[in-house]
DNA sequence: TAATTACTTTACAAAAAAGTACAGTATTTT
DNA sequence: AAAATACTGTACTTTTTTGTAAAGTAATTA
């Protein structure tokens, strides 16, 4: 289970906008406060552009900024516009090995359990906001504590 | 976040066997049961095999089996097999740009975010045994209405 | 003991993801 | 209007992941 490299520096890019508090930064700022290149700091904040989650201005003012205030993103909204959810529909598609169809799909333990896998992540994501990951202000203890496992 | 396809597969073998009730399986009893080629399948055991979590015997009556009873695994050792965690040490490291330290290295939200996040899918996957996976019998339902972030 | 079946190992090929280069367009400043 | 700054878009290279090929070793069976 990994995070991919967009994910991890695509959320690094809205962290260093929420934290400059609605106000605008460049490419080249974003660039060197993250330490990646110009070209990739681009790449990142297209990506971001087009899901609608910043906005650009371009010319020698211009820059780029949230589209809203930091407390009105939530986790989930910023990973869904940086890659796929860790299930999707197509999953037993996409990992059918040779077969026409998925080998569990009569009983598909396997989809079933990475659908509620990706339930729990989706409301863990959903429930921090971009504020709250900028400042730290969120607490996942009560969350890890009261993880039960039932029987079916 | 994604699932490789070495967790995926490795996964589906794991319940291919556990649902052999601790019989053993061929690699090309496996390699025909999952549509995946004989070298692959033959890869991933090797993989589950150096972690210790199959055992096998070779010549003519050979074939690949749980080391224990299915319900003595759990998801999180079989994923530790397969890959990386989705958080460890080594996270700052391996995404710190062109900087020497993780820019945000000093009060590392990204990191904690990981960190935390880590904790709650290792907490779900260590409460799944591969028995549980296997017949369907696992219940995420009441984790998830628990789900609540608080506030540090 | 030779043939067959099955695991093991290494090396390689193909595909996807990550990251870079560069030419272009828009806006502002001088 | 020219220069400077900054976003935009495409094409490319590198690296990692995925998957395959083939030769080798071990055990069994006839």
């Amino acid at each position: 289970m990994k995070v991919s490299a967009l994910e991890e520096y695509g959320l690094r890019c809205m962290l260093q906008l929420a934290r400059n508090n609605g106000g605008s930064m460049t490419l080249p700022e974003i660039s060197e406060a993250e330490g990646v290149s110009l070209s990739y700091a681009g790449k990142l904040l297209m990506i971001l552009k087009k899901a609608g989650l910043v906005k650009a201005v371009r010319g020698r003012q211009g820059g780029y900024a949230l589209v809203k205030p930091a407390g009105e993103y939530d986790l989930k909204e910023i990973f869904d516009a940086l890659g796929e959810p860790l299930y999707n529909p197509r999953h037993c598609r996409k990992f059918k090995g040779d077969l026409e169809k998925c080998v569990h799909s009569k009983d598909c333990t396997v989809r079933d359990i990475w659908k509620e896998f990706s339930k729990i992540i989706d409301g863990v994501l959903g429930k921090v906001t971009l504020a709250d990951a900028a400042s730290g202000d969120y607490d996942f203890g009560d969350m890890i504590s009261s993880i039960q496992v039932g029987i079916k």
